[in-house]
DNA sequence: TTGTACGCGTTATCAT
DNA sequence: ATGATAACGCGTACAA
């Protein structure tokens, strides 16, 4: 049982191949009562026509690739959605493509490119240390959004970016917790090795101890669990590293979690020792995220400007697209919001 | 700058291009030298084949596709996950599909059926009253996971699914709210028009009241907005629906909300009110996603067994794959688990 | 307005 | 072990 192929569509209505491509395409050079009658024979025919083959031919596609390593994480939903409804305003339409953890998103880049034609791509999460010689094969703008910020040394002009000063806004965190009076802060952040944003984050919360002129128990530096069992950003990676933590019998007063998932998960250990939150232990997150909002307690965390983030990240590669603008980096400002998991102490 | 293809590699390499190609496909009949050889020119010039190509031309693939409609929906990322898994433990490769809402899943497969010659196709989620005509177009075995029963009158011989039974369990939710003493339940459900497993639950709640000789207050069902500004299985769905119960002033001492996810929109609004959860209203939802048992109060839920039924969805797609099972149509215990957030009332 | 024929980049078949 | 060549299914010049 061979698939039914637009010859056979052809033949069935005793016309030529290409007036039966014309009627699948809205072109306008065919007769209304002809395209009628093929359409029809297709519908009954069930015929669906062959996208590889489609992509082949085409020159371009109007399409633009989103790839989000970790679309598990909801901070990246929220942003998937605004993306989307700006490029499907331009007449673009959105290719959506998950990048498993162990694999390398330019490369399913480049492979996506060549497949589907596409116009530009969006990354969205992941590393941001790149060999710029890779990148260079990508044939087509792109946009790294909120992947952390790139290393000084790649070079600017082949690339855009949209992101927060990771580093800053996490000093900016720990600091609020050194001013309302907590000394020793624990981090749940990536392991050391990491290239993305938990590097940048951790550096900060490094950054915010010397200020205070304080020095880093490395006790308190909770490195998330990779790969086999969980999902870095979840919650259950932040529960249990939250157990490990407090086995360790370090003393602590608050806890920041690189991400407003992982401090949920904090809660929980807490909770289930307990531990109350916020009168024995205050949590902070990153990202500001809807969940943190719903969550009980409330949960005060660094919120990133998800929907303006979206939108610039849309309007950077549009621009770059149709050669209106070079390649930029925009940097968006973190808000602290403080809500019901945090709390000053009595030093 | 037009894309490099296979035949400059084999032009610069000074071979034929299908000995580029048994290079790149790890093909037994080539000169291991030849190989790296080719292989090293292939990296030097950033070489990346054409998946489009290769679909139109490769007899089978060897990959299952899993559409998903409304990805967003961590009960399905936490089936995902484990489908993954049993996908590439055969030696397939899972194609990961979103399915937008406004799509029809079955056009979706259709398409991906020929572009990427699929064998297999999982559906996850959606709806469950697609007409037989075009489920047969589908020439490759396929099975809904979690999409609610069928109704009878689809030809059983002609797919599988997995699912639990929403309208019995549903009813089993309210009985057991009836149990402890509730007389007056609202639930959240899909709009009454839904054809999906909102109508299975709503079912199961009619007749739970039935059982109780009680007549369903309409005021008390509360019907999901659609479409336009959220979706549909959302925190703040559950938010603003509750809120607009709240508004209504109908009395009530329990909420059933057909997903963990509205059942956490929902304590929201009701802690906004003043209204304490379990003390003053019980909530209940369904599915047992690991958030629920993060949130505080812990959630009381209706515990779908997502791993036995992930693993069961792929071992059967596999099983009629290869000819080994007819086409089968499971159904999955669901799970009662009393958490928190329910309590008994004194009626 | 319609049909014919070629080519997109790759793999499979068949010689060599 | 290797190379030439015919498909794969479609879009599109170009001819009619």
């Amino acid at each position: 049982m061979s698939e039914i192929t637009i010859k056979d569509i052809a033949k069935l209505c005793g016309v030529g191949v290409s007036t039966v491509s014309r009627a699948l395409n809205n072109h306008p050079d065919i007769n209304p009562e002809t395209k009628e009658m093929i359409l029809q024979v297709i519908k009954e025919n069930g015929f669906v026509p062959n996208n590889s083959a489609r992509n082949l031919k085409r020159v371009e596609a109007n399409s633009v690739a989103v790839l989000v390593k970790g679309i598990t994480n909801p901070f990246f939903t929220d942003m998937i959605e605004v993306i989307e409804a700006e490029i499907e305003k331009r007449g673009y339409s959105m290719v959506l493509h998950h990048v498993e953890s162990r694999e390398d998103e330019v490369d399913v880049a480049l492979e996506l490119v060549k497949e589907k034609r596409l116009r530009g791509i969006i990354f969205l999460g992941g590393e941001f240390a790149h060999s710029e010689e890779k990148l260079r094969l990508l044939s087509v703008p792109f946009v790294f959004s909120t992947a952390g910020t790139q290393p000084e040394k790649l070079n600017e002009k082949i690339y855009s970016s949209i992101s927060v000063d990771d580093k800053t806004e996490s000093s900016k965190v720990v600091n609020f917790l050194f001013d309302i009076g907590h000394k020793d802060i624990a981090i749940i952040t990536a392991k050391s090795e990491d290239r993305s944003v938990g590097k940048l984050r951790l550096d900060g919360y490094r950054e915010a101890y010397m200020q205070h002129g304080r020095k880093v128990e490395e006790n308190l530096i909770c490195a998330l669990h990779e790969g086999e069992q969980y999902e870095q950003f979840s919650m259950e990676n932040g529960y249990v590293v939250t157990k490990e933590l407090l086995a360790r019998g370090t003393k602590f007063t608050a806890i920041f979690a690189i991400s407003d998932v992982l401090a949920i998960g904090a809660c929980r250990a807490l909770r289930e020792a307990g531990i109350r939150v916020p009168q024995d232990v205050s949590v902070i997150g990153y990202d500001g995220i809807a969940l943190g909002d719903y969550y009980n307690p409330r949960l005060t965390t660094l919120k990133q400007p998800t929907k303006d983030m979206a939108l610039a990240t849309a309007n950077l590669l549009f621009d770059v697209m149709t050669g209106k603008k070079a390649h930029q980096h925009l940097v968006f400002p973190g808000e602290l919001i403080i809500r019901e998991s945090t709390k000053a102490v009595n030093g």
